[in-house]
DNA sequence: TGACCACCTATCCAAAAGGCTAGGTAGTTA
DNA sequence: TAACTACCTAGCCTTTTGGATAGGTGGTCA
């Protein structure tokens, strides 16, 4: 189906990833709306995703990363649709920006990074023509976003271990580092080396800070 | 077509108010399929979702509280809805629970309140009709919420005052007491004690959790 | 006027957290 | 094999907290 660029009479495809029926149904008429794109699939799962692109073989994704309990579960969906579909380019879609989500989400392929609140109506037509087109498309404010994540890490996003995401979660209950030890059945001084780790990771300094971090990247 | 106090006739009338264009297109396309109901206008400000109602005199108001940077505002258009357009019902669509925003928008009159994530497609249109008819609409895992709401605070939710939530964003960005008190001219001992109030207001007993908890109220 | 509220301050002490250095294991990969 | 990673532990000392108690002001409202 898809052909060199696009014939003036093809539609561009798109598969519509995102766990909100309102979402998918407002997306689905925004871009029928405006005939150069056909929805040719939805769907609401990791799994699901690349069932539907697999099947449909879409020009564009179009995905709300945040599909399950797990985010860094999207970005992992990312890179293998990059790597098994690569005709198929990739949009996001996303409620909440997290510098990140971005930095990381553009590491893995990803043409296009929108966020939900932002959007205008035509602005959703254009992207996806755009990404189709091979260019990238950054929403309002994702640009410097990047630009900051990027230039503040030098290109190497740290990412938090599952350990240290443990202790954090834990730190985020308001539990004690003697009480976290208990918890996950190791000691103090590990529950502090964790987070002293994680504190580094996340550019932060108390605990406070660490959980309001991961809870802004979305990380909790 | 549902016939109960309601003339066969006549349509539901509703106003929209998000300030996402996708989600409200979405919650449209939905209702309107579903041929009991018309959205006669949609909304994206406060201010525009009074004059919306005051023009159109809609059965159903269905909002998402966070149309602004404040979500407290939200509360208080419930509170200014219901008071001087008492025939007008309101179902809240929300983006994510917050015990404190569920219960305190019950108080102000709010009588449907639903997650985007959890909406299945033909529960928008019952739930709907449902509130118009008076009747009390809560989602998935609202009720739970709720039930834990009221008697965790004895039916008072207690707010935070500007001052605690002043210190408690300084405490997220990992500010120590002395810095924040250097910070907006106050003692370390009154940094302590409004932190005090507020981890009694929100129930938790370290900064972190303090954090945490009102950043999940979408205090913040 | 008194009651109440948001706000401000202080002192005391024990507990917790932060920051450091310096080790260890198991598993993976170049 | 060496290098690397995630993971685990220890001790030391300082700073920061949590929690309690006990005062104060100015404003609002019945």
């Amino acid at each position: 189906m898809p052909l060199g660029r696009r014939s003036p009479m093809a539609k561009t495809r798109v598969v519509v990833a995102d766990r909100n029926v309102i979402t998918r149904v407002g997306i689905r008429s925004i871009l029928e709306r405006n005939s150069g794109v056909a929805v040719v699939a939805e769907a609401t799962s990791y799994d699901a995703v690349i069932d539907a692109v697999d099947e449909h073989g879409p020009d564009v994704l179009i995905i709300d990363l945040d599909l399950g309990d797990d985010t860094t579960a999207g970005l992992k969906l990312c890179e293998i649709i990059t790597e098994r579909f690569p005709d198929t380019k990739i949009l996001v879609l996303a409620q909440t920006l997290s510098e990140m989500i971005v930095v990381e989400a553009l590491r893995r392929g990803v043409t296009g990074y929108l966020c939900k609140d932002d959007v205008k109506a035509d602005e959703l037509g254009k992207g996806v023509r755009a990404v189709q087109d091979g260019d990238t498309v950054l929403g309002r404010g994702v640009g410097s976003l990047v630009a900051r994540g990027l230039g503040s890490t030098r290109g190497q996003t740290e990412h938090l271990t599952d350990r240290e995401l443990e202790v954090i979660k834990a730190a985020a209950k308001g539990m004690s580092n003697k009480q976290i030890a208990h918890e996950i059945f190791i000691s103090e001084s590990t529950v502090k080396f964790h987070l002293q780790n994680a504190s580094k990771k996340l550019n932060a300094h108390r605990r406070a800070e660490i959980v309001h971090r991961a809870t802004a990247a979305g990380l909790l």
